[in-house]
Formats: C-alpha cells, sequence, structure tokens
RNA sequence: GGCCCCGUCGUCUAGCGGCCCAGGACGCCGCCCUCUCAAGGCGGAAACGGCAGUUCGAAUCUGCUCGGGGCUGCCA
C-alpha cells in the first residue's frame, strides 16, 4: 500500500458536513495514492476552535468511511498539535519574520473598509510592522489584545508551479501581512498547514483551487521555517451550484449523507464525482474504485469548474445498481425497506421484489418505494387516486377484473401460469388497455413492478381480494 | 477596487496545429422492443464567447476583449 514515497493528505475542517467538493477532493487524494501506491493521510484541521465541532469530526469519518475512502493515516487533530504550531510562530517571532500586532478585528476591518471606499486597496496597512519597543510596552500595557503576524516580502514575485494550473505567480506587494496566532492564542490556518504538510512528509498537495492563492502564504511560511522544498501541488476546478458559484456549507451544498439516505450507492457516488473534473483516456464512464484507481493521473484533470449533474449521478447510480449481485442489492435495499415496511420483511417478498425492480430502478430510495404493495398492512393497501382516475375508464373494466379474478382463482400459481394475457384474448381488449388497472388494483398504481411477478409474490388470496376490492368500486 | 484562475453541445467531457464542417456520456426528441413503468437497441437536434494576429493550415499558439469564478478574514 505503501510502496511509492508519495504522501498526500485530504484536510477538511470540521464545520460542517461533508459536501460534494469535499468528497471530491478526497477521492482526488485517495485515487492518486493508490495509483502511485503511495500514502493517503486524513488531517483534520481545527484551528477555528469556535467553529469546530467533534460531531463533524466524527461525521466527516463516517461519510468517509461510506464511501470506501478509508485513509492509511490518521486521523490527525491539528487542535492536538498546537504546541508545534506556536512553537514555530515564536520562532517566526524571535527572527524577525513575524511581529506582534495590536490590532483589533474591529479596527482592521474598519480600516480595510475604508480603504475600500477611498478607492485604495484593502489589506493590512502595517501598523504595527514596524513599532518600537517602546511602542509595543505602551501597547500591552494599554491592555490590547496581542496577535502574531506574519511579515511578508514588499517586493519580488511568488511563483509555483501547479501540475493542473502551471506555473502561477504573484507579485508580493500585493500580499499584506496576514495573521498567523489569534489573540486568543490560536494558531490560524496557514501556520498549522504549513507546519503538518512540512512535519508529515507531505508530497502532493491535492485540494480545492479555492485554495491557490493561500498557497503562496503557506511557501512563505516554510521557508520562514527554513525550509525550501515546495510539495507537487495539484488544484482541483471547482464544483459549483446552479448559480455557477462554489458550492460551501451555506450555499447550495448537500450533504453526502444526504445521498446515502436518497439511496445512492457509494459506487455511483464515487464513479460521479471521479468524473467531476477528471476523464480517464479510453472516455469509459462506468468504472469501479479499482478501475479508477489504476486509470487515475494528476495530468488529466481539467481545469474549468464543473456543475453537479443530480441526473448523470441517477443515470450511474442505476447503471450500478445493476451491477450489483442479487443478494448484495437486497442487503443494500434492505435498510431503506425496513425503514418503511419495519423491520423482519417477509424474505421471499424481498428478495422477489429486489429480483425484478433491479434492472429498473434508478434508487434503492426508489426500489424499497416500489415495493410498497407487499408489505403494507391489507387494510392500509389503497389505489392512488390520481392511478385509479386513470384508468377507472377503462373499455369492459368489470368484465377485465371479473376476468382476472376468474383466472387467478383457479390458475397454478407459477408466473407463466398467471400470464394474464391469454385469459384475456376473448374480451378483445389489448394488453395495453387492461393491464394499467390490473396494475393498480394489484399494486396500487397503474405503473409499477412487472405485474405477474408481483401477483405470484403477493398471493392467491391477497391478489383476489384486491381485485374484487376495485370491482367493488365499480358498482 | 486589487490580485489570481477559468472559458468546447443544456450538463460532464474528448481534443494538446492538419485525422475535427469537432467525438463520447447524461439529459432531450423520434422509432423499435414491450404486461405498465423502466431498462435495452437504433436514429436525431445540440458547442469551439468575441476580435485581431502567427501559420499553407487553429478548437488547439499569441495578444486584446467580453464573460464566469476564486481570493482579498484573528474561516479553511
Amino acid at each position: 500500500m505503501t510502496g511509492s514515497a508519495v504522501r498526500v493528505r485530504f484536510s477538511p475542517a470540521p464545520t460542517g458536513f461533508l459536501h460534494v467538493g469535499g468528497a471530491r477532493t478526497a477521492l482526488f487524494n485517495f485515487l492518486y495514492a493508490r495509483h502511485v501506491g503511495g500514502t493517503y493521510i486524513l488531517r483534520i484541521e481545527d484551528t477555528d476552535v469556535a467553529r469546530s465541532r467533534t460531531e463533524w469530526v466524527d461525521g466527516i469519518q463516517d461519510t468517509l468511511h461510506w464511501l470506501g475512502l478509508a485513509w492509511d493515516e490518521g486521523p490527525f487533530l491539528q487542535s492536538d498539535r498546537f504546541d508545534r504550531y506556536l512553537a514555530a510562530a515564536a520562532r517566526m517571532h524571535e527572527a524577525g519574520l513575524a511581529y506582534e500586532c495590536y490590532c483589533t478585528e474591529d479596527e482592521v476591518k474598519a480600516r480595510n473598509d475604508a480603504a475600500l471606499a477611498a478607492g485604495r486597496t484593502p489589506g493590512y496597512d502595517g501598523r504595527c510592522r514596524d513599532l518600537t519597543e517602546a511602542e509595543r510596552s505602551e501597547r500591552r500595557d494599554e491592555g490590547r489584545p496581542v496577535s502574531l503576524r506574519f511579515r511578508t516580502p514588499t517586493t519580488g514575485v511568488s511563483e509555483f508551479d501547479d501540475v493542473v494550473r502551471g506555473a502561477v505567480a504573484v507579485e508580493w506587494s500585493t500580499i499584506p501581512d496576514f495573521i498567523i496566532v489569534r489573540a486568543n492564542g490560536t494558531p490560524i490556518f496557514f501556520l498549522a498547514n504549513a507546519v503538518d504538510d512540512l512535519e508529515m512528509g507531505i508530497t502532493h498537495v491535492i485540494r480545492g483551487e479555492d485554495l491557490l492563492d493561500s498557497t503562496h502564504r503557506v511557501l512563505a511560511l516554510r521557508r520562514a521555517m527554513g525550509d525550501d522544498t515546495v510539495p507537487t501541488y495539484a488544484h482541483l476546478p471547482l464544483i459549483v451550484g446552479a448559480d455557477r458559484a462554489k458550492l460551501s456549507k451555506r450555499h447550495g451544498a448537500v450533504s453526502l449523507e444526504d445521498f446515502r439516505d436518497q439511496g445512492f450507492l457509494p459506487e455511483a457516488l464515487l464513479n460521479y464525482l471521479a468524473l467531476l473534473g477528471w476523464a480517464p483516456e479510453d472516455g469509459a464512464e462506468v468504472l469501479s474504485a479499482a478501475e479508477l484507481a489504476a486509470a487515475f493521473d494528476l495530468d488529466r484533470v481539467t481545469h474549468s469548474a464543473a456543475f453537479f449533474d443530480h441526473q448523470k449521478l441517477e443515470w450511474i447510480n442505476g447503471e450500478w445498481i445493476r451491477r450489483l449481485p442479487l443478494a448484495e442489492l437486497v442487503e443494500r435495499v434492505r435498510p431503506h425497506a425496513e425503514a418503511r415496511y419495519g423491520p423482519g420483511l417477509d424474505e421471499d417478498r424481498l428478495v422477489g421484489a429486489v429480483r425484478i425492480g433491479q434492472e429498473r430502478a434508478t434508487t434503492l430510495v426508489q426500489l424499497a418505494d416500489q415495493m410498497d404493495f407487499l408489505f403494507v398492512d391489507a387494510a392500509a393497501f389503497a389505489i392512488a387516486p390520481e392511478s385509479w382516475d386513470r384508468v377507472a375508464g377503462t373499455e369492459s373494466l368489470a368484465a377485465i377484473l371479473d376476468t382476472v379474478d376468474a383466472h387467478l382463482g383457479d390458475c397454478e400459481w407459477t408466473v407463466e401460469a398467471i400470464d394474464l394475457r391469454p385469459a384475456l384474448e376473448p374480451l378483445g381488449v389489448k394488453p395495453r388497455k387492461a393491464l394499467p388497472a390490473v396494475y393498480a388494483a394489484i399494486e396500487g398504481r397503474h405503473a409499477g413492478l412487472p405485474l405477474f411477478d408481483s401477483i405470484h409474490l403477493l398471493g392467491r388470496d391477497e391478489a383476489r381480494r384486491r381485485i374484487a376490492a376495485a370491482r367493488a368500486r365499480l358498482g
């Protein structure tokens, strides 16, 4: 598993559920590690104590496991490692690479707003950058909060090569000094990120493009720690919502758990997510995790933001439902069916329904819903009003139901013998005209699982009872 | 506002100077199959943002322009 020196990490902030953007990032890290035989690490970036929650730390891990994206090392919690970051920050301070800043958040914000209003470029104005020792002690005596701010270069260019973007360069003069330790004594993302990538020997940083600009600051921090090496960076195109804006917890993002609850298979989600921002050379669309890992490479990652297409996900999910062995599919459907109809379902009916539903299902939930007529209480069974409206006017309906009842009364109880078409032939009504009403009578809806199999699963008595009930509605 | 990134069918993409009057997939439309609905098969409509330039030749290279997005936080 760790045949190469490649070390990658997925490093989510536990400030919410895992959504498709985060899952895709985890997946690409996972696939790359598997492709090259490297190590895939999980690191929780919970430096923002106020917003991180342990339930999200657990939730993210659960979801990752469900997806099959188990990590080789970790999880490492940055909140367990604050001393390291703070020590690094202290060294930078001593070396003059960082300085104490006494500005309050509100003051900085007010000055930024003023700069913007005046048409000037916002960003920390360097007020505390070159304070004398006397000025510093004066501010400390005032009881002002003390944060540590990193001194960025004022001249020159910061440049690095990104696997998917190519060379990315920016003038240092456009990057203001930034906080590395908050006034409350906790470290900031840039610092923790730089320290950990270095200490954990991360060789490839694969993450969203929203972090592209922060790379310059992290690299500056690495150099401040005396390290001139640069890991390989690969910034993935963003996954956007219908408005083409970045997905986030407060903007259009959907929890991966919701997809699970909606009846999507992890195989399908993985498969679809892999196709958002990457495509295999041979153009294949339906691939297993192993096939994805074999074909995946960073140099085929695309450049532009992608819209999450729910319809294509549904299609892939159907493909995966069809590929699952029957017994396996039954186990995937079972929890959804039990959630609806209670535990201890009749096994023959469940397996039978899954068997006839497999070739037409798009989601596990849809499949579980379609078999409701087999599990709902006899007393609770009812024909959907819309369906009855559609079929109530069927030509010769009374005769059709009488004929069906008679046929079910004395035919051999096999799917082949139940076939209603020969019995209906004398009535001169086409099966496609006559049968929807029988579907409604038996399944409660005019379209659903194959009728003859459904009748077979239902059993002779209950099937006839339902036909009789429908017949009674005609008066 | 400043900086950075991106721009091929509705959507996801293939394409890396001639094989492209642009290929595949989802979706959509039509036909076939059919016990309903699906699934499946066949066919169809549908795109290189714009303008210059380089070149014998550009979706592919360059510039400009327009458009979209990201960052600009004591969030990550």
